[in-house]
DNA sequence: TGCCTGATTGCCT
DNA sequence: GGCAATCAGGCAA
């Protein structure tokens, strides 16, 4: 397995070099294709979020996807509101979007623009960054740090400025990056916490692993 | 302008 | 298992 160092005080230098050693970003591709044919390939995948406190990362063990117009469970369900038109975007940006009044949670941004189709990220498993993450969950063990979509975003530091981010250049707080290892079997159910289109099959997560979302 | 709902979490009983 | 915290987006008036 691949390890990261984390530098408490890390400079922007060292923290470029931290990031980088978890691989570079996924390119466009990855993501320019339809949603549903993105999610097996999404599992196992990991997350790095830079901020001047530095680097953490995580493998991404369970998403949602929301397909876009057409998906009455979608942000992208009304159309490219303001709100959603970043989902109508080009693939391979972060939505970022605030939930409940407290917690932010992010998606990636699929298929082609115009479509609206994203996957939420609803758990991760740490592997870089573990007490940087600590500190911002107040939490201690692994497994708390990013089993939930408002877990994730705090442990790893994403916030609503990041929205917009483009994920495939390098250049900006947040990337994906390969596996570092092949995944485990991959399971699929309904979506958690919706209200609408509740029997949909969109919800895809590493079998047994640990750090998935509890409900 | 105002009301209601929500892709959640964590604490309390 | 129940419920409060807390606020922006979307829609009705």
């Amino acid at each position: 397995m691949r390890t990261a160092s984390n530098p408490g005080a890390a400079t922007p230098a060292v923290a470029a070099a931290a990031a980088a050693d978890l691989g570079p970003p996924l390119p466009r591709a990855f993501y320019d294709r339809p949603t549903l044919d993105v999610a097996p390939d999404l599992i196992g995948t990991i997350i790095v979020c830079r901020t001047p406190e530095g680097v953490a990362a995580g493998r991404i063990v369970e998403v949602e996807a929301y397909l876009g117009r057409e998906d009455p469970a979608s942000h992208a369900y009304r159309g490219p509101t303001p709100r959603a038109k970043i989902m109508y975007g080009e693939a391979g940006h972060a939505y970022v979007y605030f939930s409940y009044g407290m917690h932010a949670c992010m998606n990636v941004v699929t298929d082609r623009e115009g479509v609206g189709g994203a996957f939420l990220l609803r758990a991760i498993e740490p592997i870089a960054g573990l007490d940087l993450m600590r500190r911002r969950r107040g939490r201690d063990a692994p497994k708390d740090l990013g089993s939930g979509p408002g877990k994730l975003t705090a442990a790893l530091g994403i916030t609503l400025a990041m929205n917009g981010t483009d994920l495939t250049t390098g250049a900006g707080p947040l990337h994906l990056a390969a596996r570092d290892r092949p995944p485990g079997p991959i399971e699929r159910s309904v979506r958690i916490g919706i209200s609408r289109a509740r029997d949909l099959p969109y919800r895809f997560f590493e079998a047994g692993n640990p750090c998935v979302s509890r409900r």
